[in-house]
DNA sequence: GTCTATAACGCGATAGAC
DNA sequence: GTCTATCGCGTTATAGAC
């Protein structure tokens, strides 16, 4: 039984090195040798170094999104920015961190993996796994983009665009460099700093980040 | 004199192509071949590929650099922290973007290319190129984060930091991708959004992101 | 299904003529 | 200072024995 799952072994070790190194500084070399398994075996089982990738991603973004979708329907009807941002984050806990016989360092360490493979999907030139992303998950993204304008009623559409990648560069940055972050910290202040900490200070950040104090006089508002 | 330019022919491409495709999957060749310059006058003029990757920096930041300093001593005494953002931004977009010869939407691509090869500068394994930052213009960066810290007095030093992230993160992030939310904003809602409204969101924004509004109960301070 | 061996190719770097 | 040619190596992908 060591060997039926070759699969997950591969998929284990290319989401580790990956998110270490990026797309395209990991060969398929380095993947397999780490894996225990044969080089040819990416070939055999996934078809191509592409298919690994988004492989990859689906181990990770099928169980959130189909979480996250069941979560914003419990939360129907709040209104509160707030809400919908503590929604989104205890849904990438239980779903991307909080998987059984990790601790909470372990824990922290499945985040970033999973926060830097998805910047790198934007900042490496992975056409295909933007395109692969966005057919997949393209609609629980406009659903909760959706959820998230309508509770800011008096906010100008465009702004809330700029607003939003404001929003995005924040969290995927941050929860990239976790374990960096933490690190500069305690070296400086000989004080611990979890997670919980940055997401307790990130979810309010957030939201203040998205209101709008009043419309800037020198663009009027398209009718 | 069509020659003596070589070494600009090839920073000015390489420039283009790692901003494009991320420093590893950009090739001598292809630089070469786009710069309209032999292969070999890479290693010639740089001695490797790293070399290169530095030089491409170096002719952006120490202009930048040099040019913040002096903006910031202008600054002294005046703490508001939307005035250091504005210092920062306003020296960011006169030795960036406000290149010489350069329209509006050419600048804008000039200073999106520069954020991109900033942020992958920390998002790829390029170890050397975080080293060679660090030690040229470490300085000036912790000049600039005491300035701002000095701004806000009452603030944790710990959340300082987390802040700190939030507020790169925002900031590259959306740089970084200013042409192709220009993109979608224009597509959705048939409206011009440029850089300078960006900017004008941008600088408000993180200064609200900023301001702390309250100790939170639940953590108490470490003494 | 898994292995070894290798094909086919692209890479950074260099030697040496000009 | 610029060229051609090529070395040496690492890569993805595949063919074929087991």
């Amino acid at each position: 039984m060591a060997q039926k799952e070759t699969v997950e072994r591969i998929l284990d070790a290319a989401s580790v090195l990956f998110a270490e190194r990026g797309y395209a500084e990991t060969s398929l070399r380095t993947i397999t040798t780490a894996a225990g398994v044969n080089l040819a075996s990416v070939n055999y089982h996934f078809g191509s170094k592409k298919a690994l990738i988004q492989a990859v991603f689906a181990r990770t973004l099928d169980p959130f999104c189909q979480q996250l979708s069941e979560n914003l329907n419990k939360l129907k009807g709040s209104d509160q920015v707030e809400a919908l941002f503590r929604c989104l984050f205890s849904t990438l806990m239980e779903t991307v961190a909080a998987k059984p016989g990790l601790n909470q360092a372990e824990q922290v360490i499945e985040l970033q993996r999973f926060m830097r493979l998805l910047g790198m999907a934007y900042t490496q030139s992975q056409g295909h796994l933007r395109r692969f992303i966005v057919s997949q998950y393209g609609d629980l993204y406009r659903r909760f983009l959706n959820l998230l304008r309508d509770t800011l009623p008096g906010i100008n559409p465009v702004d809330f665009y700029w607003q939003l990648y404001f929003l995005l560069g924040a969290t995927v940055f941050t929860l990239s460099s976790i374990d960096s972050i933490q690190g500069i910290i305690e070296d400086n202040f000989s004080e611990h700093s979890g997670v919980e900490r940055a997401l307790e200070l990130l979810i309010p950040t957030l939201s203040r980040m998205m209101q709008i104090p009043a419309v800037d006089s020198s663009t009027p508002a398209a009718d």
